[in-house]
DNA sequence: CACACCCATACGTCCAATATATATAAAGAC
DNA sequence: GTCTTTATATATATTGGACGTATGGGTGTG
């Protein structure tokens, strides 16, 4: 026979009352299946937990100890089991979201972060930052369960991949420098300037997309830096250092110091996608992340 | 029906080993009972906690949490039961020992309270210091559970008052002064001295012996302060304001500035008792308290 | 001294947890 | 596709234990 809650709750009604039949009225109980069960408590705990008077019971030491714990541990029980209800509302719980450094500079972002937030205030929110292929291997590897990225993936049967908008692409170019006079450029304007762009390995959908824009235009760009992070890339612009093409969203950093003009005669657009698990559209709260998205994605324009 | 402790044990058993079968054979009882148990938790909680696969289960996000959970309130009832039985024992728990002004400086108090906790390491200990009848109350009340004063105590049947020693009382005498130069003195030597003492209400036992034991001597003592902080008597005497007669234990207080000189002529003593409920020798940690102190009372001298 | 109070014990009952047997569904072999 | 294997779910029988009723015993109280 092992301890069941049965005997706390028991046992904490007869020690809130200091009196067996009192309590076992209170259990909706007769009195002495009630005695019964404290004796088998007792017994199973090894020690008396009440100190038999003529009018009532007291607690003994050790019942004052267990009657400490019995009702933290009743607390608890009730507790779990509300845990467990609101986790499977998705109410409760952890989200894990990935995504490339130039996620949050577009506002659909921040508003899915802000939105689901608002709606879920119980759930803790992660946020990583990572490339495309990195974040591909994390949401697989369950590291990460959703991701913002930029196409292409790897054929991957395991990845849901959902297109969330396309967004314009912009030329970057240092404050004050000639090419600024014109509010729209073609990209061969841009064939005898210095490029700072991002390792292929990094974004290669969109690192390729550049390039062959500036092929369809006559030139090969000449890179003369690297850098992974696309801020170090504005950064790098606004140096003096070269020019870039960036996803128009870039636009809310560093106003001073870079300029922006659109392209002409070219529309080359940088996709944003999301990545899921595809099995793991049964846990609620991803679900309801993903529904928050699709939600934010269906009430404004984005690019 | 409400949840019991089987219920649970019986789903972490299947959690972890994501299989109804080889659970069942782990708990020793049959698979379908299990299967219906995990039925009645889930029917409870009011949400699946497993997803059925076509090999073994795996948690829901509710389980998930369930899990969490569950292992831990399976821990604290075992706990719980830890705890009772070192209760029973006297290992754990509280006492509030109360004392006069005075005890501490004599080494039996010390002597005690560290035997104690050395061998009831889990057991906290609090200390108070009140005068002899606060004491006599508080334990009444509760407040306190054992107490060292000093005599006399009210006539209080709830009461057990156990006689510990008597302890030498010696003359406090400013550095320097005249009597100094006699190792021991008769109380009439001090006729025309003037006398710190505390108020008679701190405690009317010693200071009525005190008062008689002048008026055998054949003088009545010309008190010229009063203060009911025995450390305090011996700081006024050592500032010259007057004399004082105290418990040879406060020798140990103040050395510079007070020189003590042995009464000549009448064996003057101060009595140390240890008081506690009367219906409390019940309590395991306090019959351990109890049985401690009259150990240490047996091992020396403490006169 | 009888009485009231309250917990413990004895025994019968009934429900519920378990065992046994069977059904059902899905994945892999061929 | 069919058959086998490997799972969990269902059905019915059984048994153990929680509960109710009746009774006993110890302890203050009128």
């Amino acid at each position: 026979m092992r301890i069941e809650l049965r005997h706390l709750r028991y046992f904490v009604a007869v020690a809130d009352e200091c009196h067996f039949t009192r309590a076992a009225e209170r259990l909706g109980i007769g009195q002495p299946p009630l005695s019964q069960q404290i004796q088998i408590l007792e017994r199973e705990i090894g020690t008396p937990l009440f100190k038999r008077l003529p009018r009532g019971v007291s607690l003994t030491d050790a019942g004052k100890s267990l009657l400490v714990d019995a009702r933290a541990i009743l607390g608890d029980v009730t507790r779990a089991g509300d845990h467990a209800r609101r986790a499977a509302r998705g109410e409760l719980g952890r989200v894990r979201i990935g995504m490339i450094n130039s996620a949050p500079f577009h506002p659909f972002v921040p508003r899915v972060i802000r939105e689901f937030g608002l709606r879920y205030p119980k759930v803790a929110l992660s946020l990583e930052e990572k490339s495309t292929p990195a974040l591909a291997a994390a949401v697989l590897d369950e590291q990460v369960d959703v991701a913002f990225v930029r196409p292409p993936l790897g054929e991957e049967l395991r990845l849901v991949v959902q297109p969330l908008f396309d967004e314009e692409v912009l030329i970057a170019l240092p404050q004050g420098h000639p090419l600024t006079e014109y509010l729209s450029l073609p990209l061969d304007a841009l064939a005898a300037e210095p490029f700072v762009l991002f390792p292929r390995p990094v974004g290669a959908g969109f690192y390729d997309d550049i390039i062959s824009a500036c092929q369809r235009a006559g030139f090969s760009p000449h890179i003369v830096q690297e850098t992974s992070q696309i801020t170090s890339i504005v950064n790098l612009v606004a140096a003096g250092l070269g020019v870039s093409v960036v996803p128009a969203s870039m636009q809310q950093v560093h106003s001073e110091g870079v300029t922006y003009r659109s392209i002409f005669g070219d529309d080359l657009k940088a996709r944003m996608c999301l990545i899921h698990r595809r099995d793991e559209h049964e846990s609620v709260i991803i679900a309801n992340l993903l529904s928050v998205i699709d939600e934010v994605r269906q009430t404004g324009p984005h690019d």
